[in-house]
RNA sequence: GCCCUCAUCGUCUAGUGGACCAGGACACAGCCCUUUCAAGGCUAAAACACGAGUUCGAAUCUCGUUGAGGGCACCA
């Protein structure tokens, strides 16, 4: 057994991370850190015609938003000082961090692919073929015309009299032929296949880059990964790894392959179902925290009777066991991702959630330009960090406060069955009241108003629905009292005098 | 077509032969609280895909059926 545990996430740089990616992330993370390991990331770049520039700097950007810190890879500190999409990938290209073994970026890592397929062809273990695609493809057809099962073999090969130093492959042997290969998977169980639907797949490209079969197995055993945990769209192409493993006589690390996140249609998650790249969501106004708590649970569950559904990252890398994770595919669902996202922004310090929604607001057109401004808006965050359900939602909630008012229509300003003459009578007090109120704060206004209602013979919520009205100019506001007091007097009382004379007419 | 995987409320799940006429959470509905909206509390409705076995007893084990997903590249 090994003495210390080490996952990785290995995406591809084809762009930016995929939900459904970020929690076979997430998984692996949790993996490591619930047993005290290691977790980092290796960038599969050996197909060079899908690489994008700038992945590096994506992929690290998500994880250092997600608070996940890298053992393998730049720290938060470090990555904030990175300007350049090099800087990242420069980074990442890197010899070595906490003893794990770099570069960890496959392009940077070539000798090590070349040698270890020579290796394989020394040992009898691997060939060398040259077929061009086109000669493939007809071979591919002719067999699949026969209704046979089309699988290379070596036997196949249309030449063998090649030249190591002119362009060619190296296909894996598979041995042996008729045998069955078998694996433990950590989240599928015991899974048994036949060679003989194996094919001698390809480990090395012409172009001298690996393929992904033989790319992972040298790097996760090099980097002394112990756990793999990824996709179970890898689940097929598993024993070919498996014999390379045994091929290399190397320990086999244990595999955990996660089922896939499906849309709410039942079909893999795709943009059609709405945000799908972890940008889109910190865009959104989710926060981490949220992000990582559902994703987490998107397909385990503690178990064993505990039925907590709300988790701090902590208490995921406490609670968590990848024998938990399940084995079918999970629907993501976008509105327990809203509950949860509401659930961590209450639990948020009043002053770290201003923080957070700052460039939230500011994007939605408030600028808090005076001390002043800032102040009120600080004072506004407990007024609605239990009505938002993501940071974007804040905007709309307290933009009354730092924006001009429509002055309302006359209708919005007669309450429930009370006539023109009484509504005005009933904001004018406000005013004077409001004018006089010694302390313009939350409870002593609502104490002086309730008392003002029952004087003029009002029901509560008669009075201050049009007061509401005429201060904010919406119908539905945070908490009226509190939300005038942080406007100000000198506001509140301007609105009230505008909604006079507007009943006055 | 071949291979592999999966199958509990609409959704995420608990459940590993008896404690399950199946528990929790989200969503939905109703009620309470209440100045609106939230938040919170309570209540309701809601599932073991189907069919055979094994067993005194099955959501749990076996087989089959159906359905869904994935793989079958010089892509990862």
């Amino acid at each position: 057994m090994t003495s210390s545990v080490c996952t990785r996430f290995a995406p591809s740089p084809t762009g930016d991370l995929h939900i459904g990616g970020v929690r076979t992330a997430i998984f692996a993370w949790l993996t490591a850190r619930h047993h005290g390991g290691k977790f980092f990331i290796r960038l599969e770049d050996t197909d060079q015609e899908r690489y994008m520039p700038g992945s590096a700097r994506r992929i690290l950007e998500t994880f250092d938003w997600l608070g996940i810190q890298l053992d393998g890879g730049p720290d938060h500190a470090s990555l904030r000082q990175m300007k350049t999409d090099e800087d990242y990938a420069g980074a990442l290209a890197d010899g070595s961090y906490k003893g794990i073994s770099g570069p960890f970026v496959q392009s940077q890592r070539l000798p090590l692919y070349q040698q270890w397929a020579e290796w394989l062809v020394e040992h009898g273990c691997a060939y060398r073929a040259n077929e061009t695609p086109e000669e493939l493809e007809r071979m591919r057809a002719a067999v699949i015309e026969r209704k046979e099962v089309w699988n290379f073999r070596e036997e196949m090969r249309l030449r063998t009299d090649i030249d190591p130093a002119q362009p060619h492959v190296i296909r894996m042997r598979v041995i042996p032929r008729d045998g069955i290969t078998q694996l433990h998977d950590l989240v599928k169980g015991d899974v048994a296949f036949e060679n003989a639907n194996t094919d001698d797949a390809v480990l090395l490209k012409a172009d001298g880059y690996p393929t992904y079969h033989l790319a992972n197995v040298v790097d996760d055993h090099l980097q002394e990964v112990t756990h793999v945990i990824r996709g179970d769209d890898w689940l097929s192409s598993a024993p070919k790894h498996i014999l390379l493993y045994r091929y290399f006589g190397w320990e086999l690390p244990q595999f955990a392959h996660v089922p896939n996140v499906l849309g709410e249609d039942g079909r893999k998650l795709s943009k059609r179902h709405g945000a799908t790249s972890v940008f889109e969501f910190r865009d959104q106004g989710y926060l981490h925290e949220a992000v990582i708590n559902f994703l987490a649970m998107l397909g385990w569950a503690p178990g064993e009777g505990d039925e907590q559904n709300v988790f701090t990252a902590d208490e995921l890398i406490e609670k968590f066991s990848e024998e938990h994770i399940g084995s079918s595919p999970a629907v993501f669902s976008y509105s327990k991702l809203d509950w949860l996202n509401g659930v961590h922004i209450r639990r948020l310090p009043p002053a770290e959630l201003a923080e957070r929604l700052l460039p939230f607001v500011e994007q939605a057109g408030l600028k808090f330009d005076t001390p002043e401004a800032q102040a009120r808006f600080r004072q506004a965050i407990p007024l609605i960090q239990e009505r938002i359900k993501t940071l974007r939602d804040a905007a709309g909630l307290i933009d009354f406060i730092f924006t001009d008012i429509e002055t309302p229509a006359k209708q919005a300003l007669i309450g429930q069955k009370m006539d023109q003459a009484a509504s005005l009578a009933a904001l004018r007090e406000t005013k004077a009241l409001l004018e006089q109120l010694p302390v313009f704060d939350e409870a002593p206004m609502e104490q002086a108003m309730r008392t003002l209602a029952e004087r003029l013979h009002l029901k509560a919520g008669q009075l201050f629905t049009i007061v509401r009205n005429a201060v904010t100019g919406k119908s539905v506001t945070p908490p009226l009292f509190g939300t005038i007091s942080v406007m100000g007097r000198e506001t509140a009382l301007q609105r009230l005098e505008r909604a006079i004379r507007v009943l006055s007419e």
